[in-house]
DNA sequence: ATCGGTACCTGCACGC
DNA sequence: TGCGTGCAGGTACCGA
């Protein structure tokens, strides 16, 4: 589900709920929601007592979007070690909701944490079908997030293209990889390579500098109008409010195989078709995409 | 550096 | 009705 623009609309319709607010209990049912030690780094390797206990108590003074990452600054009074910040570091997976809720209770399947604040009737539920997702909670959360790249909506034009040259990879694999951009995933790399009138398996060395320029510029416009729309609801995704996002009424390519381009269609009849390009499905107009730089 | 394959999970749509 | 298959917004790790 979420890409940058969710996990934004989500940061945007946390705040108010949970800013400055303190957690005075915590729940956590599926350890390995919080668990298994990541090589990558920081993690306070913990079981879900660990973690309920390390929480409890700590005000939440930040919410942050960090690529796909939902970063929670929290500040403990008395820490029994170390200072009192540690960082609550959520990504939401393919299928995970981060929402404030009026009960306590595990009401859907696949809640696996729960914070209670210290705010009546609000609680922050976790939930995550799939559980790929993953809670973190780090002293600093450099390690974890220090190999991200740039985030799409901040990088010059000029740094977008100087960190395309020499790249031998598809285009599609570079949008996607979040050590070159951080927060973009499946529909808004489609999406913006659709606009930019780019092949999704260009190399990327090879595309001109006019053209570059063209697709920073239509990253940041697609990334724009999905956040000003709230996100692509697809399936699960919803905002920490618990609304669906509209942006997949906008949508071009993705998820359109066989209908019409909505650009070139009138004129040529071409359909959209969808193609594996780093082993995820990709949806292109063959007309409106070329390879030639 | 880059690629493909695999693994991690559940749910759903589809064809038979 | 049920069963098997393939697919889904993400990432990490392996060997080539």
């Amino acid at each position: 589900m979420p890409e940058l623009p969710e996990v934004e609309t989500i940061v945007r319709t946390l705040r108010p709920s949970v800013v400055g607010r303190r957690i005075t209990a915590a729940e956590v049912r599926v350890p390995r929601a919080t668990g298994r030690p990541a090589p990558s780094g920081g993690l306070l390797n913990i079981s879900a007592e660990l973690f309920a206990r390390s929480v409890t108590g700590a005000r939440i003074e930040r919410v942050e979007r960090y690529g796909k990452h939902i970063v929670m600054h929290l500040d403990r009074e008395r820490p029994r070690t170390g200072s009192g910040r540690i960082v609550l570091l959520i990504h939401l997976g393919m299928t995970g909701r981060l929402t404030c809720e009026p009960v306590a209770e595990f009401a859907r399947k696949h809640t696996h944490m729960v914070l209670a604040l210290d705010e009546p009737g609000r609680w922050l539920h976790y939930c995550d079908i799939r559980r790929f997702g993953r809670i973190r909670l780090l002293e600093n959360a450099g390690d974890a997030l220090g190999k991200l790249g740039p985030d799409p909506m901040e990088i010059s034009a000029e740094d977008f293209v100087e960190r395309l040259r020499g790249r031998r990879t598809m285009m599609k694999s570079l949008l996607l990889d979040q050590r070159f951009l951080r927060g973009l995933g499946n529909i808004y790399a489609d999406e913006s390579l659709f606009r930019a009138g780019i092949h999704p398996a260009t190399v990327a060395a090879r595309i001109s500098r006019k053209r570059a320029l063209g697709l920073h510029q239509a990253i940041r416009e697609t990334l724009c109008e999905a956040i000003e729309l709230g996100g692509s609801s697809i399936s699960d995704y919803v905002d920490a409010t618990g609304q669906p996002g509209f942006f997949q009424i906008n949508h071009r390519v993705y998820q359109r195989t066989g209908e019409p381009c909505m650009r070139c269609s009138r004129a040529s009849g071409a359909k959209i078709r969808k193609i594996i390009v780093a082993g995820r499905s990709t949806h292109f107009c063959t007309r409106c995409q070329r390879k030639a730089g």
